[in-house]
This record gives structure tokens, C-alpha cells and sequence, in this order.
DNA sequence: GCAATACATCGAAGTTCTTCGATCTGATAC
DNA sequence: GTATCAGATCGAAGAACTTCGATGTATTGC
């Protein structure tokens, strides 16, 4: 029997649920909620990249100005992202004067790997 | 620097894309796409339970019928879910008589959390 | 004080997604 | 053949998402 337990995100700040199972005997709704909340962050192309671009900066941390051009959208839409990618605890946010600097959370994303790696077990 | 190459998904059976970076230097929109697209897949409460389901289920495959009761919702909706996530890769769908059985495909998950992990280094 | 800059927030328009009932397709059983 | 059952496919309705320009909020500099 395939049991794989897969714990919830914590990677979202506000997340309570830890250690909840993804497919051990038919993960209950609130913790799919919680990975699909996740995971549908990662959903879209602009914020794969926005996440990138950040990764990649010197740094590894980039102002909202830095996104734009590669990215190709407006200021308004970058925020909006970017605020996506904050609220699932995946990029870190800090107002240094009038310029705001994202970065990677440390972990965040190896720790949904895991999850997935875990959870294929 | 932040130097992280992610490899493309090659999770989806239609995906020729492979070792596309993820976050190395500015992650070419393609390859995001890509990644977006599995992720996407995961981005549903609906489709994290099923594929809890399925994988909990004896001998890691269960047909339609099993599912539609524990997640609530109708038929079409329940096959319209597994589409995405066959098409996504994380599903295989076999027919045997009149039911259609559906297992996780083994290393899929995986895959997606090594790229995850290794994103992160 | 005022002007300018960086960014967030606010609608609004267009698109995509989720869900359903209704219908269609195959396979089994008679 | 016909009836039945499992499941896919087909619109359609409603919700959610992406995107933008316009505006609001701090911060810097004069």
C-alpha cells in the first residue's frame, strides 16, 4: 500500500497545519487546501520567472524596478505577483528606503520539494 | 551568486523541453511555462485530494467511480480534474472493461520535488 | 513647504477556470 | 439486436485570475 505522508506547506506565514497527509489515506480537504495554495502560486509563468529573476540578482535580492523590463508586464502587475509569491511565503519582502527588495525565503522551496519527493515514496 | 539550474518538468508526455535553467540567470520565459504548467496541475484542492486518493488507494489505482463520492463532486467534474492531471503527467489512465483505472505515475512527484529542491540551492 | 520617485492599491476589462446537467461513446449483459 | 452501466465530452453559468491605467502612500531631495 502506498503510504506517503506529506506535510502541510508551513511555508505560508499565516499557515498553522504541519505534518498533514497528502496521500496517506485520503489527505483531508484542509491540508490539500493548504498545498494547493501553494503550489497554484508556482502556477503561473510570470511568477516562475519572477522567482528566478529575483534568485538570480546580485544579492539574491531585486527591487520591483529590476522586474519589469525582463518580465515585459507593468509596475502594477509585477506588485501584484510579487505580493502572490509573498503571501505564499515563497519570496521575503523589505521596504530599504523608497525602494522595496524581494528575495528568496531560504528553504521555501526546498521544502516543497520535499513534500512532492516525500509524498512519491 | 545564486546559481540554480532547474530542469524543465519532462513529467508531461508531451514535453520536449529538458535541463531548461530556473533560476541561473533571468530563467528564458519557455521553461517557465513549463513549469508553470505542473504546477498549475497542483494548484487545485480538488486535484491534490484525488491524487491523494488515487495513491492511497489498494494497489495505487482507483476508477472514477471510487472518487467522485469522497471529493464531492459530480462525475464530469471529477473526469475533467483527472484530465488535467494525467495531461500534467501525474496520472496514468488505463481501461479495463467498462472502468477506467487511474494510478500515480511512479517518479512524477518525484521529479517535480527534485526540481523544487534543487532550485533551492 | 513642494516635486519627484518607488511602489502599493484600486476598479475595470478580458480571459481562464471550476462546476454542472445533458449528451455522447464504449463495453458488458441479455 | 436492445438495455444498462462507466466514463468522456459538450455547452453554459458563475467565479477566479491576469492585466492595465489611474490613483494613493511613503520616502527622498530641494
Amino acid at each position: 500500500m502506498t503510504t506517503i505522508a506529506l506535510e502541510a506547506p508551513s511555508v505560508a506565514p499565516t499557515s498553522g497545519t504541519c505534518c498533514a497527509p497528502l496521500v496517506r489515506e485520503a489527505a483531508d480537504p484542509e491540508a490539500a487546501a493548504d498545498l494547493a495554495r501553494s503550489f497554484k502560486a508556482l502556477g503561473d509563468p510570470t511568477r516562475v520567472r519572477l522567482l528566478s529573476i529575483v534568485a538570480a540578482h546580485d544579492g539574491g535580492e531585486a527591487c520591483v524596478c529590476d522586474l519589469t523590463e525582463p518580465v515585459g508586464l507593468s509596475q502594477p502587475t509585477v506588485s501584484h505577483h510579487l505580493k502572490i509569491l509573498v503571501d505564499a511565503g515563497l519570496l521575503a519582502r523589505e521596504q530599504r528606503g523608497k525602494w522595496a527588495y524581494y528575495s528568496v525565503v531560504p528553504g521555501s522551496l526546498d521544502r516543497l520539494g520535499a513534500l512532492l519527493s516525500e509524498a512519491a515514496r
